[in-house]
RNA sequence: GCGAGAGUGGCGGAACUGGCAGACGCGCCAGACUUAGGAUCUGGUGGGCAACCGUGGGGGUUCAAGUCCCCCCUCUCGCACCA
C-alpha cells in the first residue's frame, strides 16, 4: 500500500486482476441461491453517458452486495445493437453500419465500461447484430407465425417521415416520433404485426403480481392497455337500411340517449346520407375533417364539431326516434366507431348538445337535489337513481348497469363486451440495420415462412443505403430473389426488418446460456436463473420494452420454452442525471463526460458520488464540487487506514470482549445501518453517509494517544468491517485495502459482515425533556432506567424547574428509553 | 381533466412505525500546519440581538406533527376527446 491513493495505479491493477481470475465468471450451481441483477443493456451509439454510468453502478453494487451475501449472482451486460443511428451513420460518413456499430461497441467495452470496474461475466456478453442472436429472433417470428401470434395485414400506420420507418403506437409520443421528435404521419402499409392483444387480459391482470416494481411504471401500463368494460348494443337506423352498432360502458343510461354520433370514416356513413338533403353538406365536413392531421384532430382542445346526416336511429330500450350526427371527436379505431349520446350524463356530449340545441334528458336522478334538464350547467356523472328510464325506475344505476346489460343479452339486441385501448405490435421496418423477417412470397404457395433449418436469412452486407425510398433490402436483387422452400419455385423474400424493440424483447434469457447454437436458451439454464431478482433501467421505458419483454416472456411460456410468467420479478427505475436543473444535453452544454471524470477522479470515486447525491429512483443533480467530496473521503479513509496499516496487519480483530468500547460500538451500528439502507429500496446515499459517519469516529477514536495493544484491535475490526462495506461502492478501493490488511483472496467473494446485536446496546441513554411539548433539557441516564426514574429526574431537573415554574404538572408523558414531556 | 410523484438551510439531501428537524456531503467562516494554499487537519455554520420563529399556504387532531386528517397553491412525469 502505497501513501497516496492513486487511483489510477489501483484502479488498473484490480481491473486486470478480476480478469486474469475470472472472479466474475458464474455458472448455474444447484448448491447456492441464484440472484439475477441486471441494467437494461445500451445502445452502442459511441459513448456512454452519465445516465448509464449511474444505471451500471446502482446495478453493481446490488450485485456485488448480494454476492458477498453468498448469491450465486448472474450480472451480464451485452448491447442492443441494430437500430437507426448505425444506418444514418452509414449514409452520413460512408461507413457501413456493422463496422460502425462493432467498433462502438469495442469503444465502450474496453475504454469505458470495463474502466468502471463493474462486475460483470463478459463471457456472456450478447450483441444483437450477430448473427448468433437474430437468427432466434426468426426463430420466435416462425413460431409465433405457426401460433397466429404473427400475422400481416393492411393497415394505417404510424410513419416518420425523417426516419423513413413504420412506428409501433407505444412509439408516438403525443404524435411525436420517439426518436427524433418529428411530427408522425399515417400511411397505409402492408404490415407484420404481433398478436400482442392475445395477451391483454393476461398482461393486465398479471400487473397485480408486480408486487416489486414501481406504482406508476404499473399505472402506466395499466393505462396503455386500457380495459373497458361494457356493452354492444344495436339501434336499428330508420329507414331499415340496416343496423348502428354502438359500445358504451354506460348501459344504465341507455334511456337517456337523445342523439348518436359516428366517426367520419365510419362505413355506414354513405348509405346513411344517401338521398338526404344535407348529404352534400355533410360530405364536404366529413372531407375537411379527414385532411386534418391525426395529432391535431385527436388534440383535446380541438373543438368539438358535428354534423347532423339527415338520418335517425331507433333506441332498441324504448323505440325513440334520435338524430344521427357525425361528430370530428370519435374515433374509428376504439369501440365500433360509433356512440350513442347522453347529454345529461356525459359532460361532452353535455357541450356537444349545448352548441348544437340538441335534447337533454336526465335518467339517472341525483340522490341530493333534483336535478331538472333544463336547468343543467354540466353533465350529472355520479351514482344516482334511474329514473325516465321504464321497468328500471327506482333502481340504484350500478344494479341497472347489470339489468339493463342482461336485458339486451336477453333480448338479442346486443352483448357484453370488452374493448381495449392495446393495439396489436406492428413489428414491420422498412429499415436495412435490424433482423430479417424470415418470410417468403411465393406466387404459388403464398406466404412461406423460412423452414428452420435455413435459418438464419442473413442480413447481406453489400446494400446501398440512401436513406430514400422503400425498405433497402428491397434494392438487393440477391437477397430480394429467392427459391420458395415448399415448391422451388421463383419467389422473393420480404424485405422488411424488425422493429428492434423485438431483439431486446428476450435477450434476458440469451443471457442464461450465450453460446447455446441448438437453441435460443437453455431451458435448465433459464429455470435456475430467471426470472430475473432485479431490473434496472429508465422511467422512458414503461410501456415500450417492460410491455413488449412481458409479451414475449407469455409467449414464450406457452412455446414451453420456460415456465415462468413474469420476466422481472423487481424493478427499479433510476432518476435522469441532471446538471444545473436541465437534464444533460448537448444543445444545453451542460453534458458532463464520463470519460473526463474517470481521467480526473477515477471509477471509484465516480461511482460513489453518483450514488452519494442522491437515492437511486430521483433525479441527481451533478455537482462538480459534490465529486471533490467523495475524492476527499476516499483519500480520507486511505489515510488512516495506511497510517495504521503496517502496525494493524497481524493483530487480530476485536471480539466481544470489546462490547462497549466506542468505536466497536460504531462499527457494529454501521454494519447494521449499511446493510439496511441496502436492503431497504437501496439507499445508498444513506449507507454511504453512514461510512462516513464512522470514518470520521475513527479519526476522533485514533486522534488521541493510541496504543495498538488496547486500541488496535478495535480499530483493526473497524477497518475491516469498513473496508467489507464500502466494496460494493468503491471496489477497487476496497481491493487495494483489502490486501494491505494481509488478505489473500478478493474482496469481492469475502461474505459481507454481520453485527453484534449486544455490541450495538448503548450503556447510557439520551433522554430528551419537554415542557409543553418543546425541549428543554436532555438527560443522561443509564440504559434501561426505569420510566419512573426517568420521569423522577425530568421533574428535578434546574431547566424544567424553571418553565414549569414550581406549578404540578398536569400530566407527564414518558417515551420509553427517549424521551420526556412534562405538561403545565 | 385523470393518474403517479415531489415541495425541508445558500445547494444536494437526512429524519424507517407521530417523539431532539436539518444526519452526511457541498459551500461558507475561523483557526492550525505552511514561503504559499485551490493540499491537509481542527472547530463553527437554519433565521433572529433576544423572547422566539422555522419543513409550499391555511385550518384541524394530539402531551407531541415534516410525518396523520380536511381545504388550497406550485412543480415534475405519464395519459389524455376511449364512448
Amino acid at each position: 500500500m502505497e501513501e497516496r491513493y492513486d487511483f489510477k495505479k489501483v484502479e488498473e491493477r484490480w481491473q486486470r486482476t478480476w480478469q486474469e481470475k475470472n472472479i466474475f465468471r458464474v455458472k448455474e450451481d444447484a448448491s447456492k441461491p441464484k440472484y439475477y441483477c441486471l441494467e437494461m443493456f445500451p445502445y452502442p451509439s459511441g459513448r456512454i453517458h452519465m445516465g448509464h454510468v449511474r444505471n451500471y453502478a446502482i446495478g453493481d453494487v446490488i450485485a456485488r452486495y448480494e454476492r458477498m451475501r453468498g448469491f450465486n449472482v448472474l450480472h451480464p451486460m451485452g448491447w442492443d445493437a441494430f437500430g437507426l443511428p448505425a444506418e444514418n451513420a452509414a449514409i452520413k460518413h460512408g461507413i457501413h453500419p456493422s463496422k460502425w456499430t462493432i467498433e462502438n461497441i469495442a469503444y465502450m467495452r474496453d475504454k469505458q465500461l470495463k474502466r468502471l470496474g463493474l462486475s460483470y461475466d463478459w463471457d456472456r456478453e450478447v450483441t444483437t447484430c450477430f448473427e448468433e442472436y437474430y437468427r432466434w429472433n426468426q426463430w420466435f417470428f416462425i413460431k409465433m407465425y405457426e401460433r397466429g401470434l404473427a400475422y400481416k395485414k393492411l393497415s394505417y400506420v404510424n410513419w416518420c417521415p425523417s426516419c423513413n420507418t413504420v412506428l409501433a403506437n407505444e412509439q408516438v409520443e403525443g404524435g411525436l416520433c420517439w426518436r427524433c421528435g418529428s411530427v408522425v404521419t399515417h400511411k397505409e402499409l402492408e404490415q407484420w404485426f404481433f398478436k400482442i392483444t392475445e395477451y391483454a387480459e393476461e398482461l393486465l391482470s398479471s400487473i397485480d403480481k408486480l408486487t416489486g416494481w414501481p406504482e406508476r411504471v404499473l399505472t402506466m401500463q395499466r393505462n396503455w392497455i386500457g380495459k373497458s368494460v361494457g356493452v354492444e348494443v344495436d339501434f336499428t337506423v330508420e329507414g331499415g337500411s340496416g343496423k348502428l352498432t354502438i359500445f358504451t360502458t354506460r348501459p344504465d343510461t341507455l334511456f337517456g340517449v337523445t342523439f348518436m354520433s359516428i366517426a367520419p370514416e365510419h362505413p355506414m356513413l354513405e348509405s346513411l346520407i344517401k338521398g338526404k338533403k344535407q348529404s352534400e353538406e355533410v360530405l364536404a365536413f366529413v372531407q375537411r375533417v379527414l385532411r386534418e392531421d391525426k395529432a391535431v384532430r385527436t388534440d383535446e382542445k380541438q373543438e368539438k364539431e358535428g354534423i347532423f346526416t339527415g338520418a335517425y336511429a331507433v333506441n332498441p330500450l324504448n323505440n325513440d326516434k334520435v338524430p344521427i350526427w357525425v361528430g370530428n371527436f370519435v374515433l374509428m379505431e376504439y369501440g365500433t366507431g360509433a356512440i350513442m349520446s347522453v347529454p345529461a350524463h356525459d359532460q361532452r356530449d353535455f357541450e356537444f348538445a349545448m352548441k348544437y340545441g340538441l335534447p337533454v334528458r336526465v335518467v339517472i336522478q341525483n340522490p341530493g337535489k333534483s336535478l331538472v334538464a333544463e336547468k343543467m350547467a354540466q353533465a350529472y356523472v355520479d351514482d344516482g337513481v334511474m329514473v325516465n328510464s321504464a321497468r328500471f325506475d327506482g333502481l340504484s344505476n350500478v344494479a341497472a348497469k347489470e339489468k339493463i346489460a342482461d336485458f339486451i343479452e336477453q333480448s338479442k339486441l346486443g352483448k357484453r363486451t370488452v374493448n381495449w385501448r392495446l393495439r396489436d405490435w406492428g413489428i414491420s421496418r422498412q429499415r436495412y440495420w435490424g433482423t430479417p423477417i424470415p418470410i417468403i412470397y411465393c406466387e404459388k404457395c403464398g406466404t412461406v415462412p423460412v423452414p428452420e433449418e435455413d435459418l438464419p436469412v442473413k442480413l447481406p452486407m453489400d446494400v446501398a443505403l440512401t436513406g430514400k425510398g422503400q425498405s433497402p433490402l428491397a434494392e438487393s436483387r440477391s437477397f430480394r430473389e429467392t427459391r420458395c422452400p415448399k415448391c422451388g419455385g421463383t419467389a422473393r423474400r420480404e424485405t422488411d426488418t424488425m422493429d428492434t424493440f423485438v431483439d431486446s424483447s428476450w435477450y434476458f434469457l440469451r443471457y442464461c446460456s450465450p453460446r447455446l447454437e441448438s437453441a435460443p436458451f437453455a431451458k435448465n439454464a433459464a429455470s435456475y436463473w430467471m426470472s430475473v431478482d432485479q431490473y434496472i433501467g429508465g422511467i422512458e421505458h414503461a410501456v415500450l420494452h417492460l410491455l413488449y419483454a412481458r409479451f414475449f416472456t407469455k409467449a414464450i411460456r406457452d412455446l414451453g420454452l420456460w415456465d415462468g410468467d413474469e420476466p422481472f420479478k423487481n424493478l427499479l427505475t433510476q432518476g435522469m442525471v441532471i446538471k444545473d436543473g436541465a437534464k444533460m444535453s448537448k444543445s444545453k452544454g451542460n453534458v458532463v463526460d464520463p470519460d473526463l471524470i474517470l481521467s480526473k477522479y477515477g471509477a471509484d470515486t465516480a461511482r460513489l458520488f453518483s450514488l452519494f447525491a442522491a437515492p437511486p429512483e430521483r433525479d441527481l443533480d451533478w455537482s462538480d464540487q459534490g465529486v471533490d467530496g467523495a475524492y476527499r473521503f476516499l483519500h480520507r479513509v486511505w489515510a488512516i487506514v495506511y497510517k495504521h496499516a503496517d502496525r494493524l496487519k497481524d493483530v487480530k480483530p476485536a471480539g466481544t470482549e470489546a462490547r462497549g468500547n466506542r468505536l466497536y460500538r460504531k462499527t457494529h451500528l454501521t454494519i447494521k445501518k449499511v446493510t439496511e439502507d441496502i436492503e431497504r429500496e437501496f439507499h445508498f446515499n444513506t449507507a454511504i453517509a453512514a461510512l462516513m459517519e464512522m470514518v470520521n469516529e475513527m479519526y476522533d477514536y485514533t486522534s488521541n494517544e493510541f496504543s495498538v495493544n488496547k486500541q488496535g484491535r478495535v480499530l483493526r475490526s473497524a477497518i475491516d468491517a469498513l473496508t467489507l462495506l464500502i466494496s460494493p461502492f468503491a471496489p477497487h478501493f476496497a481491493e487495494e485495502l483489502w490486501e494491505s490488511l494481509g488478505n489473500k483472496a478478493s474482496v469481492a467473494n469475502a461474505p459481507w459482515p454481520q453485527y453484534d446485536p449486544e455490541a450495538i446496546v448503548a450503556s447510557e441513554i439520551t433522554v430528551v425533556v419537554q415542557v409543553n411539548g418543546k425541549v428543554r433539557s436532555k438527560l443522561t441516564l443509564p440504559a434501561g432506567s426505569a420510566d419512573k426514574e426517568i420521569e423522577a429526574a425530568a421533574l428535578a431537573d434546574p431547566k424544567v424547574r424553571e418553565y414549569t415554574d414550581g406549578k404540578a404538572p398536569k400530566k407527564v408523558i414518558v417515551v420509553q428509553g427517549k424521551l420526556v414531556n412534562v405538561v403545565v
